[in-house]
RNA sequence: GCGAGAAUGGCGAAAUUUGGUAGACGCGCUAGAUUUAGGAUCUAGUACCGAAAGGUAUCGGGGUUCGAGUCCCCGUUCUCGCACCA
C-alpha cells in the first residue's frame, strides 16, 4: 500500500495542534532548551527552499531533545517591517501592512505543513503597536542613557531605496547589502545608537560563546581592534597640532610627510595662500568618486602638499604636509604619518610625487622588495637603532609619553549604528521638534507612536510620513506648544535585536519582556540561521542585550550560547532569488511526496553547514526508505497487543538472526544519538537506512518480543527526521498515547555493543593481501599461526625476510619483509 | 593583496575526532525476477585497468612512517570573508 502521507501528515498536524503538544510550560525550567531559528521575512515568494534547509534540520534536532527529555521552546514568528514591503507598495499600490498580512497569512498555512514544533501561542509579528511600542521604548531608555543621539554625518545613501545604510548594509565592492545599487555618500543628520561604547564587551564576550570561528572572526574583524600610538606633531609657524594614530610607532624616524584627509578641518587653516587653489581642485576631483572608487586598492594614488610643514617631534626634522584620499576621515585621527620605508602605500606615494624614503628596519640581505613590512633591527633611528620592532615600540611610546608627545592608543573600525530611514514601513522614531524646547522624548505613556495607514508613498528618498499632517502635527510634550513628529523610521535590525526576548509573552503590554521567564530561559541554547548575519543582526544583538542587562532587564552578558549557520542551496551553481527567476518551490515537492520525505532529503543531502547546489535526482531514495519503513509497520500492525516490549534481552539467547538484529538496533541508537547532536544529519539517516535494510534482511526469523523491540526503537528513532510517519509508525504498532505527548527515549544495551568478531587486516609491506575473522581482542599470538597461515600473505612473504611484524589488536598485522 | 575553508567513483557523499581493510548510505547504471503495463517492487552487481593473477586510485609534487584521504612542506583550482583601517 501506498504510503498516505498527505492524509497521515495531516492528522498528526492536527493532533499536535488540538492537543496543544508543543505550548511550552515555562515553569519546568531544570531541563529547559531554547532552540531558535532566525525569524521570517514574510515576502510574497512565502516560504522558499532555504527557509525550509534552516527549519527542518533544526526542528529535528529539537524533537531528537525532546524525546531525551528536554523541556523545548522553539518559536517562529515574523520580521515584518522592511523596504521591500513598502517598494512592493510603490510599484502596486497595495499597502504594507495589507501585503505583508496577507503574506504572513500565507506562510503561517506552510508552516503547519512542515510539521514543526512550533509553540504558536508565542507566535509575534514586528509591524504590529504591541510590537513595536517596544522598540520605541527601547529608544527612549538608550535616549535616556545618551546611547542614541542625533548628528550630521557623512552617510550611505542608496541610489535605489532612497535610503541611509548603516556601515554593515553597505558590501565591500561599496553597493547595498539589500539591493546591489551604487551606495554614495552624503551629508546628513541622523539617529545612531551607540553601540561604539560596548566595543571592548562585545570583542571580549566573542571568546565566552560556542559560535563557528568564521563567525567570530568576522566579528572580530568589523570591531578592528588596533593597537599603536597616537604622536602630536608641532606645526612650522602656528600654534595647530595634528595629530596622527599610528600602529608602528617605531617608525617615527622615517616619518617624511604627513597626510591629512581631504576633509580634515585642519586643511582649511593649513593650507598656504599659494596652494589655496590646488587644494581647492583636489577636493572638488574626488567630490565626484564614490566610496568604491576612493578605497580601491588598484587606484593610483593622487594627492597634492597644502604648502604648510609639521616637525617629525623626534628628531625636529620639517617635513611637508599632504592630502590625499587614501586617508580616510573616519578612522583613526584622519591624519596618517607617512614612513615610505616601512609601509606600501606610504611607498607607492612618495615614489610618485619624490618625496624622500629612509628605512628604519633594516631588510634582510636578500630582501628585494620596496616597503619592508617585517621584524628586524631599527637603523636611522637614534635611540632605537637596534632594536627589534617590539621593543622599539615600547621604547618609543615610553619615550613620547616623556615627552607629552604621544601616547599609547586602541582603535577600532567600528563605528556607531546609523538607525534612521527615510522610509514609512517601520517603527517610528519616538521624538518630537519643538520650535522652542527643541529635540524632546515621547512620554513612555504615550506609547506606541502608531504608523499612521494613510501615507503618500514615494520614492523620493523623503519619508512617507511627512505627507499625514494627523502624525506629524503634534504638541510638544514639554511645553504644549506646537511641534512636529520625527518622520523617519527605525532600521528593522532593531527590531530583530532582541524579539527572542519577547517570544516568552508576545502580548505583554506592560514591558516588553517577561523578566521572570526570560531570566530562566535565557541564553537561547541553539541558534540556527544564516551566515549573511554575522556582522548585522548577531552583532546588533549582542549590543542591545549587554544595554538590557545594563537597564536591568536580562541577567545574562550574551544572547545566543550556541550558534550554527546552515549552508545555503544554490541552483546550478546560483544563490536561488526570485528577480533571478530560479527559486525551487518546496510546495511542488510537499505535494509530490510529503513533508517528511522532502525534510528528510535535505537533511541527507549532505553536511548541513556545507549546503550545496539543488537537484532533485535523490529524492527517491528517501521516498523509498519513507515507503519501505511504513510497508515494514503496516507489516507488523499491532505487535503490541501479542507480547510486552522488553527492556533488553540476553545475547546469547538468541538465534543468529535476532542477535545480527539485536545488535544493529542498538549500534544504530548509539550512531545515531551522536550525529544528531551534532547536526549531522545525514550520517545519522545513513544510520537509520542501514538499520531498516538489516531488518528487512532478518526480520522473518525473528521472536515477535525481537519485533516489538525493534520496532518500537526504530519508530522512536525514525521520528525526530520523519515526524509525522514516525507518529503513524509508533501507533501503528499498537502505542495508544502519541510519541510527543509523552517522548520516550531507549538507550542503547551496552552488551550489544560489543562485537565477538572482528575482522583485521593484513598487510605485508602496508600493502593489504588479505582479512582475517577473529576473536575480539586476540593478542598477536593467537592471531599470529592463521596469518602465516594465510596462502595470499605467504605468496607474499616466500622466500623473503622477516624484519618485523606490527599488530595492531583487532585492526591489522602488518608483516614488513624484504 | 591578506585571512579562513575546501578538493575523494558517473553523481550527492562516508571514513579526517584517534594515521591502521578508502568509497558507508543514497542516486544513477547493468543483469535477473515479478507485473497487462509502469518512472512500481524485489534480488544480485557496480572506483578504475585487467580474462585472471595482480596492478592503480582520495587535486598535483615532495616528505615523515611498518602503514597517510588523515600529519608536515611546496604548488594548482574553487568557495567564503576582509580589503588604501594608518
Amino acid at each position: 500500500m501506498r504510503y498516505p502521507y498527505s492524509e497521515i501528515e495531516k492528522k498528526w498536524q492536527d493532533y499536535w495542534e488540538k492537543n496543544q503538544i508543543f505550548k511550552t510550560d515555562f515553569s519546568q525550567t531544570e531541563n529547559k532548551l531554547y532552540c531558535l531559528v532566525m525569524f521570517i521575512y514574510p515576502s510574497g515568494s512565502n516560504l522558499h527552499c532555504g527557509h525550509w534547509y534552516n527549519y527542518g534540520p533544526t526542528d529535528s534536532w529539537a524533537r531528537f531533545k525532546k524525546l531525551k527529555g528536554f523541556n523545548i521552546f522553539e518559536p517562529i514568528g515574523y520580521d515584518a517591517f522592511g523596504l521591500p514591503a513598502e517598494n512592493y507598495a510603490i510599484k502596486t499600490g497595495v499597502h504594507p501592512y495589507d501585503s505583508t498580512m496577507q503574506n504572513i497569512d500565507a506562510i503561517r498555512e506552510q508552516l503547519k505543513k512542515m510539521g514543526c514544533m512550533y509553540d504558536l501561542s508565542a507566535e509575534l509579528m514586528t509591524c504590529v503597536p504591541e510590537y513595536y511600542k517596544w522598540n520605541q521604548w527601547l529608544f527612549i531608555q538608550l535616549y535616556k542613557k545618551g546611547l542614541a543621539y542625533r548628528k550630521k554625518a557623512p552617510v550611505n545613501w542608496c541610489t535605489s531605496c532612497r535610503t541611509v545604510l548603516a556601515n554593515e548594509q553597505v558590501l565591500s565592492d561599496g553597493n547595498c547589502e539589500r539591493c546591489g545599487s551604487e551606495v554614495i555618500q552624503k551629508n546628513l543628520t541622523q539617529w545612531f545608537f551607540k553601540i561604539t561604547d560596548y566595543t571592548e564587551e562585545l570583542l571580549q564576550g566573542l571568546e565566552t560563546i560556542n559560535w563557528p570561528n568564521k563567525t567570530k572572526s568576522m566579528q572580530r574583524n568589523w570591531i578592528g581592534k588596533s593597537l599603536g600610538a597616537e604622536i602630536t606633531f608641532n606645526v612650522e609657524g602656528s600654534d595647530e597640532k595634528i595629530s596622527v594614530f599610528t600602529t608602528r610607532p617605531d617608525t617615527l624616524f622615517g616619518a617624511t610627510y604627513v597626510v591629512l584627509a581631504p576633509e580634515h578641518p585642519l586643511v582649511d587653516k593649513l593650507t598656504t595662500e599659494d596652494n589655496k587653489k590646488s587644494v581647492e581642485n583636489y577636493r572638488d576631483s574626488i567630490k565626484s568618486l564614490t566610496e568604491i572608487e576612493r578605497t580601491s586598492t588598484t587606484k593610483e594614488k593622487t594627492g597634492v602638499p597644502i604648502g604648510s610643514f609639521a616637525i617629525n617631534p623626534a628628531n625636529g626634522e620639517k617635513i611637508p604636509i599632504w592630502i590625499s584620499d587614501y586617508t580616510l576621515l573616519t578612522y583613526g585621527t584622519g591624519c596618517v604619518m607617512a614612513v615610505p620605508g616601512q609601509d606600501e602605500r606610504d611607498w607607492e606615494f612618495s615614489t610618485k610625487f619624490k618625496l624622500p624614503k629612509i628605512r628604519t628596519v633594516q631588510p634582510p640581505d636578500d630582501f628585494e622588495g620596496e616597503a619592508y613590512l617585517a621584524d628586524g633591527p631599527a637603523i636611522n633611528s637614534d635611540f632605537l637603532n637596534g632594536l627589534y620592532v617590539d621593543d622599539s615600540k615600547k621604547k618609543i611610546i615610553e619615550w613620547l609619553e616623556e615627552n607629552g608627545t604621544g601616547k599609547k592608543t586602541v582603535k577600532y573600525r567600528l563605528r556607531d549604528w546609523l538607525i534612521s530611514r527615510q522610509r514609512y514601513w517601520g517603527t517610528p522614531i519616538p521624538i518630537i521638534y519643538c520650535p522652542d524646547c527643541g529635540e524632546v522624548l515621547v512620554n513612555e505613556e504615550n506609547l506606541p507612536v502608531e504608523l499612521p495607514y494613510n501615507v503618500k508613498f514615494n520614492s523620493e528618498g523623503i519619508s512617507p510620513l511627512i505627507s499625514s499632517e494627523e502624525f506629524v502635527n503634534v504638541k510638544c510634550p514639554k511645553c504644549g506648544k506646537d511641534a512636529k513628529r520625527e518622520v523617519d523610521t527605525m532600521d528593522t535590525f532593531v527590531d530583530s535585536s532582541w524579539y527572542y526576548l519577547r517570544y516568552f509573552n508576545p502580548h505583554l503590554d506592560t514591558a516588553p519582556i517577561d523578566k521572570e521567564i526570560a531570566n530562566n530561559w535565557i541564553p537561547v541554547d541553539r541558534y540556527v540561521g544564516g551566515a549573511e548575519h554575522s556582522t548585522l543582526h548577531l552583532l546588533y544583538s549582542r549590543f542591545i542585550h549587554k544595554f538590557l542587562r545594563d537597564i536591568g532587564l536580562v541577567n545574562s552578558d550574551e544572547p545566543f550560547k550556541n550558534l550554527i549557520h546552515q549552508g545555503i542551496i544554490t541552483n546550478n551553481g546560483v544563490k536561488m532569488s526570485k528577480s533571478k527567476g530560479n527559486v525551487v518551490n518546496p510546495d511542488d515537492f510537499i505535494l509530490k511526496y510529503g513533508s517528511d520525505v522532502f525534510r528528510l532529503y535535505l537533511m541527507f543531502m549532505g553536511p548541513y553547514e556545507m549546503g550545496g547546489d539543488w537537484s532533485d535526482k535523490g529524492i527517491t531514495g528517501t521516498e523509498r526508505f519513507v515507503q519501505r519503513t511504513y510497508d515494514l509497520f503496516i507489516n507488523n500492525k499491532n505487535v503490541l497487543s501479542n507480547c510486552e516490549l522488553k527492556d533488553n534481552f540476553t545475547i546469547d539467547s538468541l538465534n543468529e538472526f535476532e542477535k545480527s538484529v539485536y545488535k544493529k538496533v542498538n549500534q544504530t541508537i548509539k550512531k545515531y544519538e551522536t550525529e544528531i547532536d551534532a547536526f549531522r544529519f545525514n550520517t545519522a539517516i545513513a544510520s537509520l537506512m542501514e538499520l531498516l535494510n538489516e531488518i528487512t534482511k532478518n526480520f522473518k526469523n525473528c521472536s515477535n518480543e525481537i519485533k516489538v523491540y525493534t520496532l518500537s526503537r526504530f519508530s522512536v528513532l525514525v521520528s525526530p527526521v520523519a515526524p509525522h510517519l514516525g507518529e503513524e509508525c509508533w501507533s501503528l504498532i499498537g502505542n495508544k498515547k502519541s510519541l510527543m505527548e509523552s517522548p520516550l527515549w531507549f538507550t542503547p544495551d551496552k552488551n550489544a555493543l560489543i562485537e565477538d568478531t572482528v575482522n583485521i587486516a593484513i598487510q605485508v609491506n602496508g600493502k593489504l593481501r588479505s582479512t582475517l575473522e577473529v576473536v575480539a581482542n586476540s593478542e598477536q599470538n593467537e592471531v599470529k599461526e592463521l596469518v602465516f597461515k594465510d596462502k595470499k600473505v605467504s605468496k607474499h612473504t616466500a622466500g623473503k625476510e622477516i624484519i618485523k611484524e606490527i599488530f595492531v589488536k583487532n585492526r591489522i598485522y602488518n608483516i614488513v619483509v624484504k
